[in-house]
DNA sequence: GAAACGTGGAC
DNA sequence: TGTCCAAGTTT
């Protein structure tokens, strides 16, 4: 059995059952889903690719739609720029390709949000493909599973993508399954904090189960903290203009923050990125909302 | 290649 | 309680 062929068989087994793996997902679907899992967990994004998918059933009808609608839709999914990135591709997809998800690998990745994993991703499990597909998931299972390595370092795209090649089965339909397999591995067995190594198909020949385990050594590399940053300003910002039925006195908005310096910086910063516009002369709105001015 | 970019749950 | 982590992309 080859690696492949035993993450599927245990796929086979003890996959989620999760909405967008469902026969009928449109490749629409498939490619919502893959957005709103970009570094937001499964159990969030379920209830939100619902609401989405509901609202939003073809790329054309959340075109319709002014970007100030996906933001507020995208809720407090995380990183709101992939609403706005969602929607322009969306509007993308119209124009480029009549409103359809394009099945080819470079205009995938030609669109705005789609990087290397998510083109592949969709290309492989929307279209049936055959292209390594990865994720940090994918990075971990086989840098232990295969190179012996407590966990995978700093991704490198090239080799990475190399690396997952090399175990991919040569049918299209067997190498989205052994992707989708890996995938699933790393997030609920491979994990990269306690791994369940004793419910794991690869318990018996991973290179770093063979070899003891061993920890990761060295300093962990220091994250940035997030209270106090800029990114926790935008985002109180942000949850008041997407509460707003009109547009948002720049007053309003000096309430979430008292540091005006980085209060500014914020604003500016969410203006700059096409969340936000400048409305009349100092009120703030989600970007395309059109309110009606307001009569005395 | 490093840094910026949200949010919430688990340990 | 504070750190770590979650299907990444863009600049």
């Amino acid at each position: 059995m080859t690696l492949a062929e035993d993450a599927i068989a245990w796929y086979d087994a003890n996959a989620r059952d999760l909405p967008w793996r469902q026969p009928d997902t449109t490749p629409w679907g498939v490619l919502v889903s893959e957005v709103m899992l970009q570094q937001t967990p499964v159990v969030r994004v379920e209830p939100a690719w619902h609401a989405w998918m509901t609202r939003w059933p073809t790329p054309a009808a959340l075109a319709a739609d002014p970007p100030s609608e996906a933001i507020r839709m995208w809720g407090r999914l995380g990183y709101p720029r992939r609403a706005m990135r969602l929607h322009a591709c969306a509007v993308a997809m119209v124009e480029r390709h009549g409103g359809d998800v394009p099945s080819d690998l470079d205009q995938l990745l030609a669109l705005p949000g789609v990087g290397t994993y998510t083109g592949r991703a969709v290309a492989t499990f929307a279209y049936g493909q055959r292209h390594p597909v990865v994720d940090t998931n994918v990075r971990r299972v086989v840098s232990r599973a295969v190179e012996g390595k407590p966990d995978a370092g700093p991704a490198t795209t090239a080799a990475d993508l190399a690396a997952m090649e090399e175990l991919l089965p040569a049918s299209p339909a067997v190498a989205a399954r052994a992707s989708i397999a890996f995938m699933e591995l790393g997030a609920i067995v491979c994990t990269a904090r306690s791994p369940r190594c004793p419910s794991c198909p690869f318990e018996k020949v991973c290179a770093w189960r063979l070899d003891g385990s061993p920890p990761l050594e060295g300093p962990s590399r220091k994250r940035q903290t997030y209270a106090g940053t800029d990114r926790q300003v935008r985002g109180l910002l942000l949850e008041v203009l997407r509460h707003a039925t009109g547009p948002v006195p720049q007053q309003r908005l000096d309430l979430v923050w008292t540091d005006e310096v980085q209060r500014a910086r914020a604003l500016s910063g969410l203006v700059e990125d096409g969340l936000v516009e400048p409305f009349g002369t100092a009120s703030f709105v989600l970007a395309g909302d059109s309110f009606e001015v307001q009569t005395l």
